[in-house]
RNA sequence: GCUGCUGUAGCUCAGGGGUAGAGCGCACCCUUGGUAAGGGUGAGGUCGAGAGUUCAAUUCUCUCCAGCAGCACCA
């Protein structure tokens, strides 16, 4: 046997190394300049250490930092362990267990010594310090093999319950590898990571936040804290990350709702949202748009009760498997005795509703339904109402309060798959609508508590997979993604996925299978054979929420709307006050031609109002003064535009604006 | 719900054991100005709520409430 290894590297050379060398060495023979550059390698597409000895022959590709993707991952890495190695030099007994990389940093989740309060933010300087003393320090990462009863004896001396559980329960046929930090440290890792602490930049990373989290993400297990930090290659890149937040921040639709006077929050009334006349004025045009794209989709609109019978929920099995999300209310005359309880504690319940699915199965059975009415498609801007954690909320994208726009599909089984592939295509046009050119599909599979038989949600699991690839939309463009366990209790879901400002995705869109509601609330119609069939529900959602999505198009659009959802669509704005009368009739002819205009006869500069109304997002300012009142024209002004000012003829600035003013839907097809 | 942070004027924020400040906004006055802040005057605050320590608490301590970030839960 040769003691020669070949190593074949990507532009097709092969290179013979002796048994034993190393990838570094590798690079050192190529030049000093790769040798110094080369953070990691790819050893028959595995990504390795550099310092980690071949194995046999091998395709050798070396990761340097213009493997961007692939080097962030690698210090992101390496910067949660000296996170750890830090913490617990600063802090002895500290137990540490998982840190991992993560879309723009790293974490590191560690459990306060014995007798310590939870590390908080006044902790992270004296760590990020101690951690840049470790990367100055430039110690050697080595990687060591060890056996798996060697492991957990370390761990259990040392007081690290986590880790020794978690070693305890490694797969059997995993080798576990450790990570040495100089001779003095180690954690427990798959790796791989740099060749020493000093590849890293200690200025390129910035310890964000400290947070709890629970132990294997299990809400009865301990809550550890959770140390983030943004990491990056470079200072520059960390730079350029910190602007990023701050942009995203403006963006924000609290903010944004605020400052444009669309919505407020209160205590009071918590999680539930106070519209003003502008936010509501979004949330109409939105919800016209939607009535026409359902019309169009062949949806019958009803509207259902807020209030039913604790029987009912019972029936339909929330009671049972919602109960905790629901608000309950008694059903009972309050008493208005100061010395009596309120209500008695027998009191019958009833409860607002969390869904309104229930009662579109109510409607559905009225009358009988033969298989020839078959697809029914039942639509309500539902208002509902979940006991969501108070940690949960979250502005206008989680909220107690919420209406859907809710529809229920009832199907024959033959028509199932065409009638989900059908809503793929309905979100597809609404999204593009919007300007949505991207958004992830998922597929949430079977949830642990259920009702149904498994035959029953292998079906309805293959019926949406179907769907959905014979839509086109199973694929990597349209993040195509099984979630295992996410489901509902009822049936799985698919679900569409939209992004806020600083990155978190938020569930708008989702179609369910559901045979469960139907059998539960006894549905049926009458098939070609005279006999009764249940039909099959499927829940569905575009926009999800109201209130979720004008939070998402806020943040999308940074408070810029497109014409037809922006709540004042023009200003007609007067240089003197001798324009004053001009700019009423002005404003009268357009808000005749349907645009929302308000004037601003202030006694201010145009300087001023110009600068006013651009900040408060305005699409289309128009000015006017002694010229324009003499010659019956606008100076029209653009938002975000370049030019300044266009003149031109009051007719045709509001021909123009009544044109632009169409939703999506109503604009000529080009 | 859990962990951490925060709560001062309509908004953004400074302050600090002896009853409170700025800028913007608002009101009034002067100014009629051609495309991102003209000038002046003035009004406006139980310093999140409650309790404790103190001669004295907005400031220190505790409890609660709310907001923010994350976790868990979810549209």
């Amino acid at each position: 046997m040769s003691e020669l290894l070949k190593i074949s590297l990507p532009d097709g050379s092969v290179r013979e190394v002796e048994r034993g060398a190393t990838p570094a060495d590798v690079a050192a023979a190529i030049g000093p300049g790769l040798a110094k550059a080369a953070m990691a390698a790819k050893v028959d597409g595995e990504v390795r250490d550099i310092m980690r000895p071949f194995d046999g022959d091998a395709e050798l590709a070396l990761i340097t930092s213009r493997d961007e993707a692939e080097a962030l991952e690698l210090v992101r890495h390496d910067y949660a362990h000296v996170l750890a190695e830090a913490v617990q030099a600063l802090w002895p007994g500290t137990q540490i267990t998982f840190g991992p990389s993560t879309e723009d940093g790293f974490y590191y989740d560690v459990m306060a010594p014995e007798g310590r309060e939870p590390f908080g933010m006044d902790d992270l300087p004296a760590i990020e310090e101690k951690m840049r003393e470790i990367i100055k320090a430039d110690k050697p990462l080595r990687r060591e093999v060890w056996a798996r009863e060697k492991l957990i004896e370390k761990w259990q001396a040392e007081g690290e319950a986590f880790k020794a559980e978690w070693a305890a329960e490694l797969p059997e046929n995993e080798e576990l590898t450790v990570y040495w930090s100089g001779d003095d440290w180690l954690d427990m890792c798959r790796g791989p990571h740099l060749a020493s602490t000093g590849k890293l930049d200690p200025q390129a990373f910035k310890l964000m936040r400290v947070a709890g989290a629970y132990w294997r993400g299990d809400q009865k297990n301990a809550q550890l804290t959770r140390i983030y930090g943004t990491g990056w290659l470079n200072k520059k890149q960390l730079n350029a990350h910190l602007h990023r937040l701050e942009e995203a921040g403006k963006r924000d639709h609290r903010k944004l709702g605020q400052e444009m006077d669309l919505f407020h929050l209160q205590p009071e009334a918590q999680g539930s949202v106070f519209w003003h006349p502008k936010g509501y004025m979004i949330w109409r045009e939105l919800e016209a748009y939607m009535r026409r794209r359902i019309d169009e989709a062949g949806y019958q609109e009803v509207k259902t009760p807020q209030l039913m019978d604790a029987r009912q929920w019972q029936q339909s099995g929330h009671w049972g498997k919602y109960r905790e999300n629901m608000f309950v209310v008694p059903d009972e005359i309050p008493s208005t005795d100061d010395d009596a309880p309120i209500v008695s504690n027998d009191a019958d319940m009833m409860a607002l509703k969390p869904m309104n699915c229930p009662a579109h199965v109510l409607i559905f059975k009225q009358g009988i339904k033969s298989y020839r009415d078959l697809p029914v498609l039942m639509a309500e801007m539902g208002c509902c109402h979940r006991n969501e954690p108070h940690g949960a909320l979250h502005g206008l994208l989680r909220v107690r309060q919420m209406t859907q726009d809710d529809g229920h599909i009832f199907v024959r089984e033959d028509q199932l798959v065409d009638e989900v592939r059908r809503f793929c295509e309905l979100t597809d046009r609404v999204y593009k609508d919007f300007g949505f050119e991207s958004y992830a599909i998922k597929l949430a599979l079977r949830p642990e508590q259920r009702f149904g038989s498994d035959e029953d949600w292998d079906k309805a699991e293959d019926e949406l997979r179907n769907a959905v690839a014979e839509a086109g939309m199973a694929t990597e463009d349209y993040g195509w993604e099984e979630l295992p366990g996410e489901g509902a209790f009822y049936a799985p879901k698919l679900e569409w996925h939209l992004t806020d400002a600083i990155g978190r995705t938020w569930q708008v869109g989702t179609i369910q299978s559901d045979r469960v509601l139907p059998e539960r609330l006894d549905a049926s119609y009458v098939g070609e054979d005279g006999e009764k069939h249940r039909p099959v529900m499927l829940h569905r959602a575009v926009i999800g929420t109201y209130e979720r999505f004008i939070g998402i198009l806020i943040e999308h659009y940074a408070g810029k709307l497109p014409l037809w959802l922006a709540p004042v669509q023009a200003v007609v704005a007067t240089i003197v006050s001798d324009a004053d009368d001009y700019a009423e009739t002005v404003a009268a002819q357009l808000r005749d031609a349907g645009i929302r205009v308000e004037t601003d006869l202030r006694n201010e500069k145009i300087n001023y109002k110009v600068r006013e109304h651009s900040l408060a997002k305005v699409p289309h300012l128009l000015v006017v003064g002694k010229r324009e009142a003499e010659e019956g024209t606008i100076a029209l002004r653009r938002l975000g535009s370049d030019e300044h000012q266009k003149v031109m003829p009051l007719d045709e600035a509001i021909a123009m604006l009544r044109d632009e003013a169409l939703a999506p839907d109503q604009r000529p097809q080009s």
